[in-house]
DNA sequence: CTGAAAGCGCTTACAG
DNA sequence: CTGAAAGCGCTTACAG
C-alpha cells in the first residue's frame, strides 16, 4: 500500500527518464553504465524503496539462486537424532546467504526418485546439497545421470566427480584410539555406524593403525556396526559387554551413540571413565552439555556447512568440483 | 539433456496439437477444458517428462508457493537449544509439502528490519511463519504494518489480529502442578521462561490455580524467570535451592531447564524424584532419551508445525484469521 | 554508454 | 470448450 507507484524496474526508469535496460544494469552494477547514471538510479530505487522481483530474474536469467538442502528425518518426525542435521544446516544457510543465495528444505522420501527433477527441472533450485542420510548410491546416480549440480557431505569414492566436504574420518579414527591408549587402555571396542559407509571404514582404519602402532591388534570381538542410532548403540554395548566383559574402553562413531553406550555401560555396574572410557565423535553441542561431558572427535560442523554452500556455489558458477577434506580434533572432557 | 526438444508448454500444445492456454488449462486441472483433451494432454506431458516451470509461473501468478520458516539462533549456530525449532521445522515441512508449497529457511540476524521486504516484495516467499524467538513485538509491528501474511508460533496478545498456533499453557502450567501435588509435594518451584512472555503467565497460572485448589500458595521465593538456557536453568536452580533447600519439587518450563535442573539438584546431592521431583515442558524427543527419562508436559509439536503450516495456507487462500490453542498432555516418565 | 525490442515460460481475460 | 493475444517484470543481444 505504501509504494503502488514504484514496483518495476519501468517505474524507476520512467523516474530516472532512462531506460528500462539502463535500470536493469545499473541495479546489477554493470560496467556499462555511466558512474552518475548508475548512482542516481540506485538513488531513486533506494528512496521509493524499490525491490526487483525474483521470479522474473529467475524467469529470464534462468537460475533461481536457490539451493535445497535434502534430508529425511530419521524417524517420520525430526528428533534429536536429526541434530547434525540441524547444526549443519545452521552453517549451509549462513554460507549460502552470505553469498546472496536462499535454502529451501526438502524432505525426501527415500523411495522418491522423482524429487530431483522435480525441484532441479521446473527451475525452483540450482543445485542440492546432499546429507550423509539422504547420499544412497541410487540418489547420486541419478543425479549424476540429469547432470544436477549437487555437493554432498561425506566420503566421495575414489572416482567420483561431484563436489564433497568431508572430515579427516582416518585422523579422527586414530586420534581417538590413541588418545584411549594413552589412558592406558588396551581392550578397546569400536562401536561403529554402517559398516559399508566409507566414513566408518575410515574410521576404523585409524582406530586399527593407532592400535597397531601401540603393538595391538583390532579383536574381532570388540567390533560392532549400528546405524547411528541410540538404540542400534544400546544393543551394540550390551553386546560388546557381553562378549568381553573385559573391555576397557569404546570409541562410538558418534556423540549420539556415544551418550547412549554411556548408559548401557554404567547400568552394568561400571565406572565411566574409570572402567571404561568412551570417546564419541563430531562434537555436537549436546556433548558438552551432556550429564556427563563427552570427550569427542570434533567436527566443525558450523565450518562444514558453510563449505557446502560455498562450493556448491562456485561449482554453479564456474564448473570447479572440489573435494575437501576437514581436519578434525581431539576434545578432552570426562568421559575418557 | 534428455528431452531438450519439450521443455516448455508451447511443446506439449505443438505435439497435442492444442493452444497453449488449453495445455495451461489442462495442467492446471482446469474445468473449461473437455475431458479427453485434458487426459491426452497429460498423457503427453507425462510421456515427455514435461515439468512446469516455476519462476514463470510465479512471475505470472504473482504469487511463490513457497513460504518463509523465520529464525535465528539462540548462539551464533544452531545447537541442542534449538532442538524445538529442529522439531517443529519438520512438523511445518511436511504440513507446506502437502499442500504443494515450498519451505525457504531464513535465518534474520534480531537488528535487521528489512528481511521481510527483502523476501516478500520481491515476490520470493508468499508468507512468514514465525517462532516464538523471532516473535519480537517489532517484528510483528513491522509485519502487521506492511500487511504481510504470516502466523505465529506461541500465544498471541487478546486483540491481535492474526494467525498463531499456541499450546494450552494453563492447562499445562495446572497439569504440571498437579501431578507433583498427586506425589505429595509441597513445596514446588517454578522455574520459567522470561516473565514478561504471555506463555510463561499462563503457566505460572495454571500452576497457582493447582497450588490454590490444593489449598496452598504459591511462594514467590520459589519463583524463578530464565530465558530457557541451560546456563540460564542452572543458574536459577542454585539459586533456588540456596534460598528454599526445602523445596521438593521444580516445574521447569522447557525440557532443556529441567534437564540442567536436574544436573544441579543432583550434584547437590539430593536424589530426583526422590528428593525434589522435576517436570519438564515440551516434550521434545530428548526428553525420553535423556538419562533420567523426564515427566514432561507434551506439546504435540510436529502437529503443532503441521497446522502452522496448514493455518498459514488457509490465510494466504481466504483471508481467514486463526488462532488455534492445542491441548496438551502429562507424560509420565522418571523424573517426577 | 544508452535504448528499442525480443525473449524467458507461464496465465487469463476476452472473444468466439 | 478452445484459441489468439496481452501481460507478468525482468535481462540481454543488437544497433547505435
Amino acid at each position: 500500500m505504501s509504494k503502488k507507484s514504484v514496483q518495476t524496474i519501468a517505474d524507476i526508469a520512467r523516474l530516472a527518464k532512462v531506460s528500462k535496460a539502463t535500470v536493469s544494469r545499473a541495479l546489477n552494477d554493470s560496467p556499462l553504465v555511466r558512474a552518475e547514471t548508475k548512482e542516481r538510479i540506485l538513488r531513486i530505487a533506494r528512496e521509493h524503496n524499490f525491490r526487483i522481483n525474483a521470479p522474473a530474474r529467475q524467469l529470464s536469467m534462468r537460475q533461481s539462486r536457490t539451493v535445497a538442502f535434502v534430508t529425511h528425518a530419521h524417524h517420520k518426525d525430526f528428533s534429536v537424532a536429526d541434530l547434525f542435521v540441524l547444526e549443519i544446516m545452521g552453517g549451509i544457510a549462513s554460507g549460502l546467504h552470505s553469498s546472496g543465495y536462499d535454502m529451501l528444505v526438502v524432505q525426501v522420501d527415500p523411495r522418491d526418485t522423482e524429487w530431483a527433477h522435480q525441484y532441479l527441472d521446473t527451475g525452483r533450485v540450482d543445485g542440492f546439497v546432499l546429507m550423509t542420510s539422504s547420499r544412497k548410491q541410487v540418489h547420486i546416480k541419478t543425479l549424476v545421470e540429469m547432470g544436477a549440480p549437487f555437493i554432498v557431505w561425506g566420503a566421495p569414492p575414489p572416482d567420483a566427480s561431484y563436489c564433497s566436504v568431508t572430515g579427516d574420518n582416518i585422523t579422527g579414527g586414530r586420534l581417538a584410539a590413541e588418545h584411549l591408549l594413552r589412558r592406558g587402555c588396551k581392550r578397546i571396542a569400536f562401536l561403529g555406524g554402517p559398516a559399508d559407509e566409507v566414513e566408518v571404514q575410515h574410521r576404523y582404519k585409524g582406530y586399527r593403525m593407532a592400535l597397531q602402532a601401540a603393538g595391538l591388534k583390532a579383536d574381532p570381538a570388540l567390533r560392532f556396526h549400528g546405524d547411528y542410532s541410540s538404540a542400534s548403540a544400546e544393543a551394540g554395548m550390551q553386546r560388546l559387554l557381553d562378549q568381553s566383559p573385559d573391555l576397557d574402553a569404546v570409541f562410538a562413531n558418534s556423540d549420539l551413540m556415544a551418550i547412549a553406550a554411556i548408559e548401557v555401560i554404567q547400568r552394568s555396574g561400571r565406572k565411566v571413565p574409570e572402567d571404561v572410557a568412551v570417546v564419541g565423535y563430531d562434537d555436537l553441542s549436546i556433548a558438552a552439555y551432556n550429564n556427563l561431558p563427552l570427550t569427542t572427535i570434533r567436527q566443525n560442523i558450523p565450518l562444514a556447512g558453510r563449505l557446502l554452500a560455498q562450493n556448491l556455489i562456485q561449482y554453479l558458477q564456474t564448473g570447479v568440483v572440489t573435494n575437501v577434506t576437514l581436519p578434525v580434533e581431539l576434545v578432552v572432557r570426562k568421559s575418557a
